[in-house]
DNA sequence: TGACATCTACGAAAGAATTCGTATTTAAGG
DNA sequence: CCTTAAATACGAATTCTTTCGTAGATGTCA
């Protein structure tokens, strides 16, 4: 039974919501491959099956080998980690956190007019 | 001995490096009332003490009553939560961390002047 | 069928973060 | 002095997260 809401997940969960977000329905097998060697697979097992819990992904175990599909979109997730930061370090600023996201990188030339595009929106024009 | 390099601050330590960047050098009891009637006195006071070690707060301790100071800027933290967001749910792309941090927001029009003219800088133009 | 590989379930160990009780020290006021 | 208030130190309980060992079930194949 998942909790309401759900919750913002874990640093581990993240990991394995990012590579079921790569890798769409996966057994846990297929999980582990993608994160790599330092991921033990009971380990992983367990995360799923905690997450299953939780809410954050859902299980088919209708065959003998379990299938796990994300139960959380990934740009849902991100707007949560985003606002759950803009709380906690930067006071709600939303400025300031896009200020220091920007700052000492450099986006491409498309990227620029892709914001660019979204100011004008914010705007209301 | 602070260990190097300083590490992210966790959830309670950021709540108490937020009171402290917005008071400057405080001792515990100014800071349990800034954070509100949630925090203990004992709790706060052995949360410090960690964070002296980590190199997160000095501490003079050279009257009776300590006194905290942040060992870290507001701004280099806020920097360092960002990345770290970054890496772990945007794979690095801070575009898609922007556009989900304003997304949804009204910014005010000296606020959105303020983000055209740093898009200007970062087109090195 | 029997041996082996693979899978899930489960609990518990290990680690990190948080909270708090209690002891001890120190300052202040009568 | 003596009492009381306020401060630090410290360890331990608690909770959350992560990892892993082991048991049992199930499929595969020679």
């Amino acid at each position: 039974m998942p909790s309401n809401p759900i919750p913002r997940p874990t640093e581990s969960e993240l990991l394995i919501l990012r590579a079921l977000w790569r890798l769409g329905p996966s057994t846990v097998r297929q999980v582990v491959e993608e994160l790599g060697a330092d991921t033990g697979y009971t380990t992983a097992l367990k995360l799923l099956q905690i997450m299953t819990e939780k809410g954050l992904v859902t299980r088919d175990d209708s065959a003998r080998t379990h299938v796990f599909t994300p139960a959380v979109p990934e740009t849902t997730t991100q707007r949560q980690l985003v606002d759950d930061l803009l709380e906690r370090a930067f006071g709600g600023s939303a400025q300031k956190l896009v200020l220091h996201a920007l700052a000492g990188r450099k986006p491409s030339a498309a990227e620029v007019s892709e914001l660019r595009r979204l100011l004008d929106t914010l705007e209301g024009k």
